[in-house]
DNA sequence: TAGGCCATCTGGTCCT
DNA sequence: AGGACCAGATGGCCTA
């Protein structure tokens, strides 16, 4: 038993609590040093919790030693004193204790890799949504609260058959996000934020701000502003001379340029479906430096009317866009938007909205 | 420094 | 009985 646990790394941690081996250990670099120092520290404070367990909990763990605390039994020997109910508490004898923490550990570990599931599941959904990035990652709730917008909004397009304007899909999108989420949903869609704030934001707008949303209060930047493709005067990447790399730049100017299949880009992952039926194929595994960076946003919405023929920097975002006046001062620099298209037949259906 | 986010531990409950 | 799931507590890290 021991042995087995021993051997399963994803039992260290308490192990090493219950065995002091933490204290032992010589790390080698700073961060398993202070994983080490963390893990410590739990084991301190799990181990001062582990101590206050109730007897209850103890009661019946051990088929061996049926022996009743001598306390619990005195009904009529403490006169003053509550009668204690439920269950007779046992003696914690050493092998109950023992056989206790091992059970503990164990749970822990199961709990470990639960919520690591969770997490990597959580990792795949935030990869499938709208404005991905690896190194600016949403938060899990803004994730669930964007999934939900988005299936959404795609439930929508199925319903109503029909593409819809990119004002109204972002203002789905961004549906109880977060300022700093719709900003960056905004970004993604190459839009300033108070043209597309719902009515409902802006009166919930004292949540995130005094009252009035303001594209510029938090400018959610990409972590890859600094990269060297998209600095103006930079002759390594066909967004260069832009000064920033636009989605639709990616979209539309960047349309059978070298960029849609360098190997700069992630690989496959689980079909994203862009809202025009199209694939948003990400990379993964590439061996760039890019993306050993991490860096790397997708955007999934890339169906828009006459955007073939619209310029890099002519935006126009459909009609209701137009109409509403969107600014393309308040555009964020989004440098790393990388928009792939890979077509999948099982989506021609739906991209027949948008091509027509 | 406060607040948000996260990982982990923990005990309770439910299910097989 | 043991595992899965859940929610609360706690502490660390990061950012405005």
């Amino acid at each position: 038993m021991l042995t087995r646990l021993f051997s399963d790394p994803s039992l260290l941690p308490d192990v090493q609590k219950y065995s002091g081996w933490a204290e032992d250990s010589d790390s080698e670099d700073a961060k398993i040093k202070d994983e080490d120092h963390d893990t410590q520290d739990d084991m301190d404070s799990s181990d001062l919790r582990g101590d206050s367990r109730t007897h209850s909990e103890h009661a019946g763990e051990d088929d061996e030693d049926d022996e009743v605390e001598e306390e619990d039994d005195g009904e009529d020997t403490e006169g003053e004193r509550p009668k204690k109910r439920g269950p007779k508490k046992r003696k914690m004898t050493q092998a109950r204790i023992e056989r206790s923490k091992m059970r503990r550990i164990k749970a822990n570990a199961r709990e470990r890799t639960r919520m690591h599931d969770l997490n990597s599941a959580l990792d795949n959904l935030r990869k499938v949504v709208p404005c991905y990035s690896k190194t600016q990652k949403l938060s899990k709730i803004e994730t669930l609260r964007l999934a939900k917008n988005y299936i959404w909004a795609l439930s929508e397009i199925l319903r109503n058959g029909k593409r819809p304007d990119l004002v109204s899909y972002v203002q789905t999108l961004c549906k109880g996000l977060s300022q700093p989420t719709t900003n960056l949903v905004a970004g993604c869609l190459q839009l300033n934020s108070r043209n597309f704030l719902t009515e409902q934001q802006c009166q919930e707008g004292g949540r995130y701000g005094s009252g009035s949303f303001s594209m510029h209060s938090y400018p959610y930047q990409c972590a890859r502003l600094s990269s060297p493709h998209c600095q103006p005067g930079s002759n390594s990447h066909p967004l260069r001379t832009h000064g920033y790399c636009s989605a639709y730049d990616s979209l539309y100017g960047g349309s059978g340029s070298p960029e849609y299949n360098s190997p700069e880009y992630e690989g496959p992952l689980s079909p994203p479906l862009c809202i025009n039926g199209n694939f948003s194929l990400k990379h993964q595994g590439s061996a760039s430096p890019d993306n050993e960076k991490g860096y790397h946003y997708s955007m999934h919405y890339s169906g828009l009317p006459g955007s073939r023929s619209t310029g890099a920097h002519n935006l126009v975002f459909g009609s209701s866009g137009a109409r509403s006046g969107i600014h393309s001062e308040n555009v964020l620099p989004y440098h790393d938007m990388h928009l792939h298209h890979e077509r999948a037949p099982v989506y021609d259906e739906l991209n027949a909205f948008f091509h027509n």
